[in-house]
DNA sequence: TTTTTCCGATACGATACCGTTGCGTTTCGC
DNA sequence: GCGAAACGCAACGGTATCGTATCGGAAAAA
């Protein structure tokens, strides 16, 4: 992408051909991780750099010596706090719809995804290259995941080939995301008949 | 609640008892609405009482003439500002659906509506009264009305008596918001999938 | 007519934040 | 060790915003 900071070193596929001291990997990690989760508390907007270094017990010129601004900062710690994505793998298509909506209900339904998700929205007339890489960066991949879990549904002929796959994610999914809106928890019951109403509902067997 | 600017003797049922020039009303309605609209672009955060003011053709003082901060600002526009709720009446509970799917889709996918909503995720930490004031000004008389349409569906013997209203709503409402939320459209076609597989997935006739 | 209050304009202080800079110190490559 | 660059600290200029205050003029009640 050309971003500034990749040509001053930063990149971590290149050799530092730099003479002096190199930048510290450490600091690195809980800079990305103290813009993260600060992201997650406060949204773009009311996120400060001051924060960010007061949380990471860093000083600011250390983040500005990495990042040539606020943007480019967590956009950089998008790239990299990214979390592990399981693949679930029950056997039948149902089961692993049903695996997926638990690992959201478990570990998606917090502070942090309502604040990105509500920043994503918000941010899309302002900033619409924060909302672009939150959308390709968090966005994506999930929906990736979900996506070949369902193809593999209907090769094994569980849901009808013409299913529109997108809607079954964006129903289960957004579902609990208007509930995380309005601070309302999700049970496990609630879940389960979720995803059995769209699978149903969408003629699966 | 106790307002402040409610003494002053903006409350709209009470005899202005003040002796001099009044408030005048017309400008009252511009600052809301110019308050909403704003608010729909920007989101809380970035909503300036200055740029209230430009887009409204006031003076500043003028606004905090009426209300003691933004905050109040803002809640008070909320009120002042909502639109009507007409009430679908197809003859089925299916078609009533269906029209509030399609009103949804044609009046509730826009800017206004994504920034709101936003604002709603993102504040629920730092401003939960606004939080608060949006959930129940904007999002609870919608669902109040979604739930009589539904719970008519009920008695007539459309839809099981256990059904759990909420979430028919959430799966709605939930997949067009997220579709919202990442900029992408909602056909004709999609609504009427998308009701259709929640109303049959939930046991409808 | 008198008095009270609104209104627009404008300036103001306070605060917060961005991004930059300088300085003395520390760390690392060479 | 030497030199180069990172690091923490701190100060800075610039900008934006909030909320207050002051002013002359206009409007409307009393």
């Amino acid at each position: 992408m050309g971003l500034g900071y990749q040509a001053s070193g930063l990149d971590d596929s290149m050799s530092d051909e730099r003479r002096g001291r190199p930048l510290d990997a450490q600091r690195n990690k809980v800079i990305h991780s103290s813009t993260l989760s600060l992201m997650g508390e406060y949204g773009y907007d009311a996120l400060s750099v001051e924060r960010v270094a007061k949380l990471a017990g860093v000083s600011k010129a250390t983040i500005y010596r990495r990042y040539p601004n606020k943007m480019e900062l967590v956009l950089a710690s998008l790239d990299h706090n990214l979390y592990g994505l399981p693949m679930p793998d029950s056997g039948t298509g149902l089961g692993d719809l049903m695996q997926m909506a638990h690992m959201i209900r478990t570990y998606g339904l917090n502070n942090e995804t309502r604040c990105m998700f509500g920043t994503m929205m918000t941010a899309r007339v302002r900033h619409p290259e924060l909302a672009k890489a939150v959308h390709e960066r968090i966005v994506v991949p999930r929906r990736q995941r979900a996506r070949s879990v369902l193809e593999r549904a209907v090769k094994r002929g569980e849901l009808p080939a013409e299913t529109p796959l997108e809607l079954v994610m964006d129903m289960v999914f957004g579902a609990m995301l208007v509930r995380l809106a309005r601070g309302e928890a999700v049970s496990e019951s609630l879940a389960e008949h979720l995803v059995k109403t769209v699978w149903f509902g969408m003629g699966g067997r």
